[in-house]
DNA sequence: CTGTTAGCGCGTTCAC
DNA sequence: GTGAACGCGCTAACAG
């Protein structure tokens, strides 16, 4: 085992340099006077709301052409008095399911006029922090929390902020939400090991009781795997159910664990990509071929397990993202407030950690078989 | 070779509810006659700018607190002509440094007033459109390029846009930038690779001269590992420069090509953590064990690389952004504009995927040897 | 120290 | 159809 080496580097340029800004700022003011109109009727042709003569609206566009006009995204906020931009409120540490919501959202808002403003929740203090202050009208016209299911206290604060909220892969009746049925996805991974043979399937997720936890996916998925054991009359094995923190190191002394039990799974089902992946290694380290000898299935399907040809679970991540921003925008326009939950569909993605249950049970290699010959 | 099976479900309820939002905005106004003082003076308070007697600071205080007033950014940001936001412009698909640096950068605003506004640039497309229409200064007081190398001409407009710029990881001589040294980084990566014995190294990487590369890292990592090499006396061997498109599966086809070479090397050198593992994962595939028949070291030490015990140039990512805003929020306040330019110390992770080269050329391994006999 | 007032740039009545 | 006012909520400059 090598421990780390450490080569440093650093280094400070500091040149000073003429950066000149142009800040020639035409306002409304000024377009008015060049197309010899008033600003009111400058106003009219940028929104596009009442009527102007051909002419005019002609003169106006030309005006704005020639100053470079663009309308000061402050003044009209203030004005209408709404802010064109729109909240999102997630943990940012949940890279890869995050990034690709955060990609359906953004996908959708930059064809429109919204910005789109960031905030981070990555432990309880920040939690706690932003449920404290949270952005109002005054900030936001629409607010999406991204794997965060509210307390019933901040259930209560996020009702009052005065905009519409979303939530994105996570529930609360309240709501507007869009996610993902992990329960389902959690009976089609075990579905699935079942119909491969296996009966002694193990599942490894994080803490299922940590009042840390961001969402209840973990605990949903497990009940997905319950029912599907129970639907195909089996017991849930109490010993198979290995519950542990974050991280790659949790994961692997689980595996470890459960692979020397006197009687070990033949497949794991793993509660995210990144665990499967700890548990293969975890497998292949104590001698344990994957698949033959032991099946691992992930879930959500993240860049790195085509890479690794891990079977999994694949969620709409960007979609559910895209439909969350949906809603929002229409709860934004509609007067009246009702409530859409919706649910994306999942899939089963087979690569190649997955197999048939061996006819025996043996757990004698090729390796093994040559070596005692 | 399996092929998908997909298992659709989709569900979408919908149900009325009664979501009534309070409205009730108290102005500085409203705190003002509250306290009995003049808005003014509420101003002075909020802004903590010149004096104002304890007592009747008290009094604004109370009020404020009362009528649970908050400052209405747009108006604030109208008066002072100051919006309070800076700009991320960032290519979202490089998902894992891109979210580190964008930690980075949440976690220094979360503790400023600053908003943090987010413009995605995933293609030519939306890079021609964001440039065409750079934000100002009505919309943000200074901006961070995220992995985008400006061209002369982009670089042009963004000197025009009237606020502070700062690139990370990206350099260009007109702008400030923080970026690490990739140069020394691929330097590195070699370095270790040359100390183990090897001297039949490839280097892997994406297209070095696509157009829609948006940095220059490949490059420069290249330009590490060819400086590394000459120093230490060796020739640059053109077979073993692999450079292929994005994806696992183009960095596997190169694998296989490289170590189907009359002379394949003992050690390659993958410009990013993900062609890395693919490279492993093909190279394992054909039967190479890793690390004993072929070393592999990756570049960034994403999470994943601790998963596989990958042997990994760091770079400090989170880091990178917290200088970045730094660097612009100190650009936006002072008045004279210098050029810091930044870089940031890189460092070799050592894990369990490089080794030192065979001492006999032999690429028999135990299975084979034992097998023959 | 503090109240008053004039903009900030734009949307939106209102009369014309 | 169109121009001129007023107000959005706040900051800053000015008197007091």
């Amino acid at each position: 085992m090598y421990q780390w080496n450490r080569f440093h580097l650093e280094e400070t340029t500091l040149c000073t340099q003429g950066m000149q800004y142009n800040v020639a700022k035409a306002t409304i003011r000024d377009v008015a006077k060049q197309a010899g109109v008033g600003v009111g009727t400058v106003s009219r042709v940028i929104n596009a709301s009442s009527a102007v003569s051909p002419e005019t609206r002609q003169r106006v566009l030309v005006a704005i052409e020639e100053l470079d006009y663009r309308p000061n995204p402050s003044a009209q906020r203030l004005s209408r008095g709404r802010t064109h931009t729109i909240g999102v409120i997630a943990p940012f540490f949940i890279a890869d399911s995050y990034i690709h919501r955060l990609r359906g959202i953004q996908s959708l808002l930059e064809n429109t006029e919204y910005d789109l403003v960031l905030f981070n929740v990555e432990n309880q203090t920040q939690r706690r922090r932003i449920f404290q202050n949270l952005p109002g009208s005054e900030r936001i016209d629409g607010l999406i929390l991204i794997s965060l299911t509210p307390t019933e206290p901040e259930a209560h604060k996020l009702l009052n902020i005065g905009v519409p909220v979303v939530l994105i892969d996570a529930f609360h009746p309240h709501f507007n939400y869009v996610t993902v049925d992990d329960v389902a996805g959690g009976e089609l991974a075990a579905q699935h090991l079942l119909y491969l043979g296996h009966t002694k399937i193990a599942f490894v997720s994080d803490f299922i009781d940590d009042p840390d936890a961001f969402n209840s996916s973990n605990r949903d998925r497990l009940a997905g795997y319950q029912i599907a054991l129970t639907d195909a009359g089996m017991a849930i094995d109490v010993p198979y159910l290995a519950h542990g923190q974050l991280g790659a190191q949790s994961a692997k002394a689980l595996t470890r664990q459960l692979l020397s039990l006197q009687d070990p799974p033949t497949a794991i089902f793993a509660a995210n990509d990144l665990k499967a992946i700890a548990v293969i290694s975890a497998a292949e380290e104590m001698g344990f071929h994957v698949p033959d000898e032991l099946s691992v299935i992930g879930y959500d399907d993240i860049e790195i397990a085509d890479y690794l040809n891990l079977t999994t679970i694949r969620q709409p991540l960007f979609d559910t993202g895209l439909e969350g921003v949906k809603l929002l925008l229409n709860l934004i326009d509609d007067v009246e407030k009702t409530t859409y939950q919706t649910l994306l569909p999942i899939e089963l993605v087979i690569r190649q950690t997955t197999a048939p249950v061996r006819a025996h049970n043996s757990s004698v290699t090729e390796l093994d078989y040559l070596r005692s010959h």
